[in-house]
DNA sequence: TTATCCGATGCATTTTTTGCACCGATTGTG
DNA sequence: CACAATCGGTGCAAAAAATGCATCGGATAA
């Protein structure tokens, strides 16, 4: 879009920190760009950088106008993402801020099926955590989120909740899959793999572990999923995760299991989108696909 | 600003009917501007307007493109408008789509205040009835719509309701002003002028007339609110109001007080915005001021 | 039929944008 | 303290884009 080339440059000068860089990522050169900063700025009326020995940084004037830039962009990918779907194309793009436990299965699944209706429709798929997860809505980063247990809920419009017990992990033969009922302390008794404490399970073990009377002491702490996965196979370790996540029978050298709702209460996992904001067709129809796909989970074991 | 001339371009367009029209108003030539337009529709990727033998009409993907253009003009105002907030200068244009009844005293006293203080600050007053009013909100032709007794309310945040009194008017010396308690049959026995359908205050009088089963037979209906205040002044004729249209001693030549609840039930004066809308600072500090001064009224002889 | 109004297009002209060379200012370094 | 390295800003010429003019072909109304 030509008319919009001006917000680009302003976008590169932030993100480079100076005219001259970005004079260079654009293919311009720095007195062309310069000019078209200061062009800017005299349009609209205020300064919307400040001048710095070393560079170019926004003032509180641009960052306002940021949020202008950002929201212009989605709002005109939405028109289009709705232009190209009443002539019959279904076009756009669909971006997604997600925890790591929807990337094994769930949305690898979930995006196969409605590219193979829609194979106009790109992806991004964004790991973020819960709190970035809101960030990246409230900037128009992301248009859905599907996130474990968020923190702050404002600006959040929940679409769907499924309930999500904490599942147990361990190595084949361990006495832990014997027991009637997977209790916490039987747990703690083993070395501990858990995810870092921004993450919603470890929130959630935290609590059960306080309400017992006893402290979580990691062995391993770690933000990769993957890891507490592998890492359970080669030490008589305990992990933890969601059953989305996980397969039914884990034939990777692990077995899994609900811990008792008593000790540790089930979480949320949350579909949610910015609060107010229009979404572009081709993200709102996924949407609804994955309300779809989540309320064919609720009940079966993968909530349990 | 420079940059949204195409948008400007292609309302002209959409506004004149035909290129050549809008050349004109434009001051350029219809072969510059029907270049801009196709220039226009191929990066956008479709067409925008249907050609017809006789001009140029929207097509769909123009409509939604439009959506888009006002969308993105009204945000821009309202980052300017914060901008200007914060370099302490209080700019702005602030747009109130209103009742007549409005019109008399109530704005222009509330508009004086709050220019008396920002000066920089500019108006637009446009009278719409109640599902005009919304109609101005959703497109963003409008930031505030203050009106009597609105029919829809979706897409409407109510911001504060002022309760309001039908009051009648009358002739100085009319009988009607003797009765301990203002009935309705009793101002039914007189010639009646009465607002146009669309109008809250008539809908409120038909409601009481059918409840005591007359009906209103106007010898005068009219949409001007100041006809009916001058015309019972003419002839022992009533006529209708809201308080808030009325000084509380008449001294034109007529006399008001209010119909008995139990006739005709007061309706409500809304002060309202779009649903989800972030108001430019202007436009949220005068609707603050307009709060305050309704709550002050409330109570009052305003309201009853 | 004819006159009229419409959008589209080739080509010359005007306007705008860009690149180049250079300035003054600030900062970090030996 | 001098000196090199950056930074943003500016005058001027070249390149690019937008515009105006003349004109075409098609549809419509009188």
């Amino acid at each position: 879009m030509r008319y919009l080339r001006t917000f680009e440059l302003i976008e590169a000068v932030v993100r480079a920190g100076s005219i001259r860089k970005a004079a260079e990522d654009t293919n311009l050169t720095a007195s062309a760009l310069n000019r078209r900063i200061q062009g800017f700025e005299q349009e609209f009326g205020w300064p919307i950088f400040e001048r710095l020995p070393r560079g170019m940084r926004l003032n509180p004037a641009g960052e306002l106008l940021m949020q202008h830039i950002r929201l212009q962009r989605t709002d005109l990918a939405r028109v289009q993402s709705q232009v190209a779907d009443l002539s019959g194309e279904r076009r756009g793009h669909i971006s997604i801020a997600c925890s790591q436990a929807l990337l094994p299965y769930f949305l690898p699944k979930q995006i196969a099926i409605y590219r193979a209706e829609h194979p106009g429709v790109t992806f991004s798929i964004n790991v973020r955590d819960r709190a970035q997860a809101e960030r990246d809505l409230a900037s128009y980063s992301s248009d859905l989120a599907l996130v474990f247990e968020p923190v702050h809920l404002v600006e959040f419009d929940v679409i769907y909740a499924l309930p999500q017990k904490v599942h147990a992990l361990f190595q084949n033969g361990s006495p832990l899959a014997e027991k009637p009922d997977l209790r916490l302390r039987d747990c703690l008794n083993h070395p501990l793999v858990l995810p870092a404490p921004a993450y919603g399970v470890r929130h959630l073990l935290e609590l059960g572990a306080t309400s017992i009377g006893r402290t979580l002491t990691p062995t391993v702490e770690t933000e990769s999923f993957d890891l507490i996965r592998h890492y359970v196979t080669q030490e008589n370790a305990v992990g933890f995760q969601i059953p989305i996540g996980l397969k039914p029978q884990q034939d990777a050298g692990f077995g899994h299991r609900p811990l008792a709702e008593r000790d540790v209460r089930p979480g949320q996992l949350l579909l949610g989108q910015m609060k107010g904001r229009v979404l572009p067709v081709a993200s709102s129809k996924f949407g609804q696909q994955l309300v779809a796909a989540l309320e064919g989970l609720n009940g079966t074991w993968h909530t349990s």
